[in-house]
DNA sequence: CCTAATATTTAGGTATACCTAAATCATCGG
DNA sequence: CCGATGATTTAGGTATACCTAAATATTAGG
């Protein structure tokens, strides 16, 4: 009948701390700047060093934190981290192969719901998925164990030279952008050509065998990773 | 990207003392003491009478409140709780249905989950499940419009005629002890032979067409009903 | 009708997770 | 190498939702 949860499980906040020390190290696990997670979070500077000292100081230090010196995940953070983010990307897939949600409503479901879950429902959905390591964005969903794949793509935002490419990801960041990239048909697996930048940072590009070309914004940009493997360059400059 | 959830939302404390006073103050909405809600909530009766203070001041109120006069929803306060109520039924009846939950474990997850799901995912999952009335426990699940069919039935601890009976519902109470009426048969829809008290105030029951009698405790049977329509009554009292 | 027992409320305190304003630290350019 | 700029931290404050202890209101029994 109590109103509250068990006591070892962590605050909606402090995984979304968690999460977003994750996705700004990167998978080399650089040290993050508070500036860095108050601009991701949302959050004053000032709240960012308050809850970096709480997780550095806890019982099982979920961080390493040094004043001045940006903060890391400890293996206990990292772990949450990673089972977070495997709640969200199974959901994700779930709503989105079980529940039939438009792509770009997922995301926002899952970022609510990926801290209240049991082990028992994140098991069970990955059953009725078949468990799968991808998720519809095209990123992979980290293992029980908190294994991850590691993403052998590029950013589109990091082509040099002009070319034919296979679409690996798009980014679930913003709903609007998702929906125009999936009416434009960027979506995993379709096929890109890069055709060359245009003035504003933005690239000209077409999808499979069409021939339209349409523009895509550097931000829009930043949004797509590319198959590393598959790339097929020309040889001149863009 | 900020931690926030829409502002328009209650917390999940205000939803639970809003659920509190539905389930208290039965189908004619009595009103509802703080002692009784400082017990079903595990709260202290200081807390309880803060929380409704609070209730009850909001811009649109969610109950009706006077000191020491217990307190009542508001439309508001109905709209909300009938809203939570089917936000759980139905997420019961889907853990049940499509993720093959055990029934006693269905409860606990609803419980978290029932705040967090939006307006979308209850559509989808109600309309999976081919909008159903009923839950798993036997319970009815309200409306999107916020309607509940009336439970026509009775609790078996009413029962003072020996007879045969047709289970309506078994409270979701306890998982434990639904566990237990489980393996025993004890379900919605099974028939009920209810042969005496016992000293203790407890039942001598049998399932189905077994002649195989055993005993349900006073608190067990407190959450059986019956269903009211179809019961066939004995001459003699037991 | 009055008092004792019980129910309820008031008062004051805690932890979480935010905030703003002010102070301090780090580093880069001259 | 030293000060200005920007990054970061400290200090002090807010709202939510709990708590305990003390005060007060209600009700029921004699």
């Amino acid at each position: 009948m109590s109103p509250r949860r068990q006591a070892n499980r962590n605050s909606e906040s402090v995984d979304n701390y968690l999460k977003a020390i994750l996705a700004l190290g990167g998978a080399e696990q650089r040290r993050v700047t508070s500036t860095a997670l108050a601009d991701h979070l949302g959050v004053a500077p000032a709240s960012i060093t308050n809850m970096l000292q709480k997780l550095a100081a806890a019982a099982t230090p979920l961080v390493e934190y040094e004043r001045h010196r940006g903060v890391q995940l400890s293996a206990a953070g990292k772990r949450r981290a990673l089972e977070v983010l495997r709640h969200h990307r199974l959901i994700e897939t779930f709503l989105y192969e079980v529940l039939d949600y438009p792509i770009e409503e997922i995301h926002e479901e899952a970022e609510r719901l990926e801290h209240f879950i049991s082990e028992r429902f994140e098991e069970r959905i990955a059953a009725k998925l078949g468990h799968p390591r991808i998720d519809p964005h095209g990123h992979s969903i980290p293992t029980m164990e908190g294994e991850m794949a590691l993403q052998n793509s590029i950013l589109l935002t990091e082509i040099e030279r002009e070319g034919v490419f296979t679409i690996d990801s798009v980014s679930d960041r913003d709903a609007l952008t998702l929906r125009q990239l999936k009416a434009s048909g960027i979506k995993p697996g379709a096929r890109l050509r890069v055709r060359k930048k245009t003035e504003a940072q933005g690239y000209l590009v077409s999808i499979g065998r069409s021939s339209a070309a349409f523009d895509l914004s550097h931000e829009a940009a930043g949004d797509i990773r590319l198959l590393a493997e598959q790339i097929n360059l020309r040889p001149r400059a863009i």
